[in-house]
DNA sequence: ATTGGAATGTCAACAAGGCTGACGTAAACT
DNA sequence: AGTTTACGTCAGCCTTGTTGACATTCCAAT
């Protein structure tokens, strides 16, 4: 039953956050931070036809205008059908619109418009509320640990999506 | 477009880590790194004929052997209805084993076969490693942060379940 | 002692949102 | 000219969430 609990502690530090016991805090916490994470946006959705899948869109649009399709494929990691039920139906709504490029015509570009970024707002408002709580109430250093180690739970290649978007931060 | 972002610098700490662009890069982490987090056992998942249903109730069927429907259902915080069909499948496939209440007939108790822990163990192997190498690369101070933003982050009755679990861990 | 309500769990039907596969079109590349 | 790329769409499937209706059991008030 206990593979790895049982080591010897080991010289110096004391590696207590890499038992078995706390791992699976850390798996119980993500599961139950995630649920928070999502629980505001979900609501204000509910009241809509939308709903998490649409906000995925709508946040990436937000924060890379003019992204086209096979980016946000890339990003959001579901397949083009998957997306493109989410994307005609903000289409047809008047939240995004998708413009044909001008250098490659078979690209789409993909932008908000004033009524998508009304909603993202909303949205993003009501995420940002309680991640700014937890960020406060955190303090700095434990804010700093949480986005170390989220990163290094990332697979790589989400990680490379991550890390450009930060980098296109204006 | 900027609602908190040009407040001043306040006196000392810069609070720099309350910005809406740190805020929004801690939601994207937190949305990256949870694909990671879940990636490992799906894969595992996906050939079998299970999802990620079964092995939320498998685990914490696993943490707190014995515990009813009803408990399970808060924990999960999914509709009994949903909860019964995964738990219906993995009882027919002999994972899950079902006691009538003793005190209350009405409450059934749910307990893991030795198949079942031999699923879970195979699942949290694979969901563990992920964490080890993530809290390994990140250090303890990073990991403490982030185990305190998460808690703060949860709803307070998931972070009541969080707690409970924390304290019944032998 | 009976009855009515609350708690627990089951069955059925539906919706959202993943997925694969097949196909079509237009543009770009070679 | 032929191939590849980017995108859209149709059809159909699966998982997993939902509500509604219903059976069983317990408990408490009459």
């Amino acid at each position: 039953m206990a593979d790895g609990r049982m080591m010897a502690p080991s010289s110096g530090d004391s590696l207590l956050f890499l038992t078995d016991e706390q791992l699976r805090q850390g798996i119980e916490a993500m599961f139950f931070a995630y649920r928070g994470f999502t629980a505001d946006p979900d609501r204000i959705l509910a009241d809509m036809a939308y709903g998490r899948a649409h906000h995925r869109a709508i946040h990436f649009i937000n924060r890379a205008p003019g992204t086209t399709v096979n980016n946000l494929l890339n990003i959001l990691g579901v397949t083009k059908q998957s997306l493109n039920r989410v994307l005609r139906t903000l289409i047809a709504d008047g939240l995004v619109q998708s413009k044909v490029g001008r250098n490659d015509k078979r690209e789409r570009h993909l932008f908000l418009t004033d009524a998508g970024r009304a909603l993202e707002q909303e949205l993003s408002d009501a995420q940002r509320a309680r991640m700014r709580l937890a960020f406060r109430t955190a303090g700095p250093d434990a804010v700093a640990g949480f986005r170390t180690v989220l990163e290094a739970m990332m697979d790589p290649e989400m990680r490379q999506s991550f890390d450009r978007l930060r980098e296109s931060a204006s």
